[in-house]
DNA sequence: CCACTAAAGCAAAATATTTGCTTTAGTGGT
DNA sequence: ACCACTAAAGCAAATATTTTGCTTTAGTGG
């Protein structure tokens, strides 16, 4: 039942996708993005530009399939002791990531990009780190919170400014949106 | 101090800038997305591509151009005779637009693309109507409400479902949301 | 070890983009 | 009304990119 992402995981096609990835973020980090081109990622990749065009399709593309990548967590979150404590230490760091420079990058090629898969994962890898900081509220006894609550009173607001205000939230801004959650009654 | 956008605003800058709108405007209804290309655009705007290349950079900041023109609105929110009326009335009708194939086009144009001034735009436009609506309610001795709460309770939340969960809200959940602004101690 | 296949390489062709120079349309001064 | 001036458009040659048909290679299963 597991699909493979690359029909053959362990082989070319995986050290492919790891050469022109890796070429990606090296050269997103030597250079402006007008020069991020295809030819000059397949030239640091060691790799034809037709394999890149056959396989990602185009730039957009590949750099929505990089920004993915980055954008996924590498850890889960930090474990502070308690869910309140677990919540605000992830959602400040999220949003430090995300108002960043890089961070806002990787949202423009995430976003830019038509297929919807690349921005739904997203999504879903918020969610998974809100479960991941529930579950560990359960094993303590606590109560989990509803994570459609947190994305919807925390998260949607601040990524709203960074992308539409092109606002830079300050953690004080982070932590009276979480304010609201945890004390639903104050305006 | 009125800085023109165009530098010679009844001239030929504008009639070719309205061409190559136009001319983007009607290709994007008439094929795909891949076929919309500089070039097809020059070419049914009457104009070379010489002149798109050095007025707008690239196709991107275009489509960006073009669609910011679309987002802005051209009429006031409609008038229903009270703040919670017209209000309920302009969240439903802007978030139906959003989620539409044209809609979710645009927004990808506009956050797609590196500058910012105009995802700023739009969140320009959207506090805009919302003053609008408020004179209108102050006029009518009604008590106006908080563009920011607006975004953040309502506007934010359903962008995030659009925009990262490839959902299409319902005029159920448009009036979901709209109510925690009026009901602020409810869940 | 051999046959099979999916993906990569290669190179030529097709497209798109950039650039230097020329021409044109609008502006302001007389 | 004319003339000089300028910003932007047109044009065409030079570059760069993307696409494509075919060949080669690396991994897979028998």
């Amino acid at each position: 039942m597991t699909m493979p992402s690359t029909p053959r995981p362990g082989g070319r096609s995986a050290r492919i996708q790891a050469a022109v990835h890796q070429a990606v973020r090296e050269l997103q980090k030597e250079q402006e993005r007008a020069e991020l081109t295809v030819p000059a990622i397949a030239n640091r990749a060691d790799v034809t530009p037709s394999t890149i065009y056959r396989r990602w399709g185009d730039l957009a593309q590949l750099l929505a399939d990089v920004a993915i990548e980055q954008l996924q967590p590498d850890q889960p979150p930090a474990d502070t002791g308690s869910l309140q404590g677990d919540l605000r230490a992830w959602l400040i760091e999220y949003f430090e990531e995300m108002s960043s420079a890089p961070g806002r990058a990787m949202l423009r090629d995430v976003l830019g990009t038509p297929g919807h898969a690349n921005a739904g994962k997203c999504d879903g890898f918020l969610r998974q780190q809100i479960e991941a900081i529930n579950e560990r509220a359960l094993a303590r006894q606590e109560v989990p919170i509803d994570p459609e609550k947190v994305i919807q009173i925390v998260v949607a607001p601040l990524l709203y400014r960074i992308l539409f205000a092109n606002d830079t939230p300050t953690t004080q801004a982070v932590e009276a949106l979480f304010e609201r959650l945890t004390m639903p009654t104050k305006t």
